[in-house]
DNA sequence: GTATAAGTTGACATTGATGTCAGGTTCAAG
DNA sequence: CTTGAACCTGACATCAATGTCAACTTATAC
């Protein structure tokens, strides 16, 4: 598949998926031109990508990560080192602790959102 | 309470804290010297500011919405117009995917870290 | 009053993913 | 063979909160 159809099918733009292969995010074959060719499994690589990238994961972790991860047709190609489980470790927390601050922040805007609709039903 | 205990009480820097008074966040008494002088409830107050751009609401929001939101110490002093409960709606869908997502990452990130550590007990 | 800690404003820098544009190449269909 | 759509690389811009530094003023304790 090329990177039109990638792009369409998960929603990430052209230039944020040519930015994930710089980053060694995301590798796909060339065809003989030079144009990317990516396999199907791709799309289930981006949506994991975006949603590390949305937990606050920076690119150089990801990059770590992702060959510890098991993927849609296997397990992982690599066992995390102690370091990077530790490290990986931390990052679980703050995201637990992130979590917790939106489901708050959600908290708060229901109710923000319920008293207009009381006043204006 | 002046600046430098608000920021060791909530964990937010003082260059902060003067953002977001100049944001329309926060305000604060002056001490004849023109030192900022807060209130107890301004740190409840920050914890929210923090949680809010945390879900990635912008300033411009958060300074819209504090005025609909019960304080510790009372009710709201506004109620959102319905433009801005629906902007508040549009806004809490988006928290609740990212929690999703979020959620997703730990649970990703949790299946690394086990593998780890049971490569390595 | 003097020293030192804490506060003030203002300006400039940073970060990192993403947007955008230009100039050129490749692909696929007629 | 031609044409328009899709793709390539590279460069520059953006956004918004926060860091940092400078030059100065205020507060506090001795």
């Amino acid at each position: 598949m090329r990177i039109g159809e990638l792009a369409r099918r998960t929603g990430v733009s052209e230039r944020s998926l040519r930015y994930y292969e710089q980053q060694g995010l995301l590798v796909a074959d060339r065809t003989s031109g030079g144009h990317r060719d990516y396999p199907e499994q791709a799309v289930d690589r981006v949506v994991r990508i975006q949603e590390l990238f949305a937990a606050g994961l920076h690119s150089r972790k990801i990059a770590r990560l992702l060959p510890c991860m098991r993927d849609a047709d296997g397990g992982p190609s690599e066992i995390a080192t102690p370091q990077l489980a530790a490290d990986l470790a931390a990052e679980r927390d703050r995201i637990e602790r992130m979590i917790t601050e939106l489901t708050n922040s959600r908290d708060v805007l229901d109710e923000v959102i319920n008293a207009a609709s009381r006043r204006d039903p």
